[in-house]
DNA sequence: CCTACCGATCGGTAGG
DNA sequence: CCTACCGATCGGTAGG
């Protein structure tokens, strides 16, 4: 699979702390500005200069614009992970699913990242630009997709979903409101545009729930 | 509205045939161009490599980038209505809302464009990127949406909608679902994508459907 | 529509 | 982590 990926943070533990803070505090400021213009517009040169950096000095970190991009979007799962999947892992079925969802509307909402979501900016910047920082965001949007899946599977298991209802589908369709909703709040600076995505979501969720476990 | 706009193609007809010959080649090579890749990787020198003019012989036709960029939005504009807008205008009420999502997945699928959608992909990639560009393109996305909204509340109008269904929600959950494919049959390679939208709108269009107007 | 050019910026390197 | 540099490419201009 990542057969190709060089180990994204080399030798991190050895480094002296002074540069694991520095890397910190480029990936911080990269991630940032990746979320408002995009993975693409974030040049070396512009990144240093926002850091008051020299641009060969920012760039002695990574060795090349692709392992800077990679290493911002490993910086942002994390945040990822963080704000949106850990606090769900407790639950599971149908409380998992509205937990997860109410997450990431929360993470997209209060801009984690300036530009909102920075794999629905990603993803969509790279779906079609060949490399190591596709095939990584390709990954890392498949896992979530899966997750949400595997949620509804589960829910459906435990009897708390209709037997007829494709996870597949309806996992596609939280993933298309939510972000269309990142989009539209950017395009039309609609904010509101994520309460009716959040509100299509939860519906649908009441739609392919069994009777008896309608509420909760 | 549009009081910053300049004509967009100055005195065309008045220009030499050739001239707009040219014009046209140049545009029908920069939507494709910008389909694919997006509308700020459409530098001016590869365009005009592409279609081995010189750059400066090309640039002559607009005079600005971004001039450019907004000619080969009302080029992406114009094939737009033609596919998907027009065939659809001689009906109303629920039918005409199933034929304009039944031409845009046509639309979208055969590739009118080659990179799919241009105005998923240019909507998206203008968001937050000011400018004569991202006004229009705003304003083109607004006119979609609307256009699908006052079908939906012509349809109630006509009885065959629910009362209780709000237009504007309905909306936004067909053009999520349709974008969502788009990105989809990008970044997964999954044509199957175009199919599972397609079902989920037409059976989001079925449940906001009365009783007795359900079949057709 | 062309050649020839401009300053700015790109990703990246040499050498310290 | 720096200065100083490389060739390539960017949008755009002069002059024909």
């Amino acid at each position: 699979m990542a057969s190709l990926a060089r180990d994204v943070r080399p030798a991190a533990q050895s480094q002296r702390p002074r540069g694991i803070k520095t890397r910190r505090a480029i990936l911080s400021r990269a991630v940032a500005l990746a979320s408002l213009e995009g993975l693409e517009a974030l040049t070396i040169g512009r990144l240093a200069s926002a850091l008051r950096m020299s641009k060969s000095g920012l760039f002695a970190h990574f060795g090349s614009k692709e392992e800077l991009q990679c290493s911002a979007v490993e910086a942002a799962r994390e945040i990822f992970v963080e704000k949106v999947i850990r606090p769900a892992s407790a639950l599971s079925g149908l409380r998992r699913l509205r937990l997860l969802c109410k997450r990431w509307f929360e993470y997209a909402e209060a801009r984690a990242f300036p530009g909102g979501c920075f794999f629905s900016a990603a993803s969509l910047e790279f779906d079609d630009r060949p490399g190591r920082v596709r095939d990584r965001i390709l990954e890392l949007m498949q896992r979530w997709q899966l997750l949400l899946e595997r949620t509804i599977r589960e829910a459906q298991a435990a009897g708390e979903v209709a037997r007829g209802i494709d996870p597949r589908q309806v996992a596609f369709e939280i993933q298309a409101l939510a972000m269309a909703a990142n989009w539209r709040s950017r395009l039309f600076k609609d904010r509101g545009a994520f309460a009716t995505a959040h509100r299509a979501i939860l519906s649908r969720i009441e739609q392919i729930a069994t009777r008896e476990r309608r509420r909760r």
